[in-house]
DNA sequence: CGCGGGGTTGAACATTCTCAAGAACTGTGG
DNA sequence: CCACAGTTCTTGAGAATGTTCAACCCCGCG
């Protein structure tokens, strides 16, 4: 019983897609209510448990997974064997790469952090709705030029800066309009997965917290929240 | 007498556009002569001696730039202030990010590496063809999606190799369908751009190249010629 | 209450960088 | 064709940085 179609246009039934399939917005919330039940046509959703793949690297990749509910974390595998977490999927983010233009295979994996739910194109379905409304490419270049961006910023950080700094530029990105008075943040991730994003290792993680904690410049409360007490400082060293 | 406009829809008068900006190929390759006649209607190209910028990082960035003949090396600037090659742009490349699809900044800096004839469209025109020829966005998706894949790659093996299979790596990628047989390979950049890119130091390139040649498995022959001598014992390593 | 995963800590070790000096190459002008 | 200046590249030795491995802790959960 792996398949489960809950983000069938059918659903509802009251003409609400925004809120039948509230993850596909990001990409099509520019159409119109038929437009859209046009595309839920195509869309199949199915839920994964934690720890769960949604695809393997080298498997065939033939199609777009948006997230609907829950946390996808997509990672390489080094001929090293080491594992690198590329990139964490929040609900309305995709994935699928490549995959999309060219007849391909996938090169990272993708599992669910938590019990998910993915919502899920087939390549020859969103090739259509391409060319049938050219303002989705739009919307799917942006995300991705946007995504080249952090994946350079990323390269240029992981190739230059040391350790403690690439975990302080981290931290300070955890700020958002919300939380930038209490200065709390909560880290989107294990300091585990952290340390493989930020390619490190989960001691030299844990030993660099203890460090700025040490210096006064955070303040570590729990699992994974934080507070951060000088982040001008945190960005100086 | 900074500008040139060597690659305007006029010239040539042959109505071959292949022939007088074969360099906008790869993107509008597919398009019919009247087409074109109307992309190079917004074309503009510029010369740039070896080491001029094209632009800098931080620059409103409004354009979308092909390299038409010479090449342009892409690098950005780290807080430690550490540059990083990011990407070689050849005859064909394009480059211009983001910056077609939102208003922004340039993240990094382009320097033409030799002379250069680089090809402009600016964004507002560009907009205008991508709604215009939804294939242009398929192409430029696909391009992305590529550089995406290889920024990815790139990410993680600097994040989890050692220099020293970063570099085994990069040589093996340097076997074309030309020099498979040969085994030589001639390096696209210097050792110290190499090195910048593959995220480490010259001094370290020098030493590594030094090792492969000691243990018999390359040959370096002058400047940037290298003869790769045992490429799977390299790739074990 | 024991199990297991994440997290922390310590000490030894490996890798790579830094700095400094010298060698080789490139292109330029005589 | 050669000498020169300016790079780029190489080599060495010491120092910094981060990893590894092993032990231990802590907490949530069956």
């Amino acid at each position: 019983m792996a398949e489960n179609f809950s983000c069938s246009h059918k659903n509802g039934g009251d003409g609400n897609h925004g809120r039948a399939c509230v993850t596909l917005v990001p990409i099509f919330n520019h159409l119109t209510t038929e437009q859209m039940d046009e595309i839920m046509e195509v869309v199949r959703t199915r839920s994964y448990k934690k720890g769960e793949l949604i695809y393997r690297a080298e498997e065939p990749s033939n199609a777009l997974y948006i997230v609907n509910r829950g946390q996808v974390k997509m990672y390489r595998l080094a001929e090293s064997g080491k594992e690198q977490l590329v990139r964490l999927l929040s609900p309305g983010d995709f994935t699928g790469e490549l995959a999309l233009f060219k007849q391909s295979v996938h090169e990272a994996y993708a599992e669910a952090v938590v019990d998910s739910e993915i919502c899920q194109i087939r390549s020859d379905d969103l090739q259509g709705l391409l060319v049938q409304y050219p303002t989705i490419s739009l919307k799917i270049l942006t995300e991705f030029s946007r995504r080249l961006e952090t994946s350079e910023k990323q390269t240029t950080s992981i190739a230059t800066e040391k350790v403690e700094t690439r975990i302080a530029l981290f931290l300070a990105e955890c700020v958002t309009e919300e939380n930038v008075n209490e200065a709390a943040i909560e880290l989107p991730m294990s300091r585990k997965d952290l340390a493989s994003y930020l390619g490190t290792t989960p001691e030299t993680m844990s030993r660099k917290l203890t460090e700025f904690e040490e210096a006064g410049l955070i303040e570590q409360g729990g699992q994974r929240k934080l507070y951060l007490l000088d982040i001008d400082q945190l960005l100086f060293i």
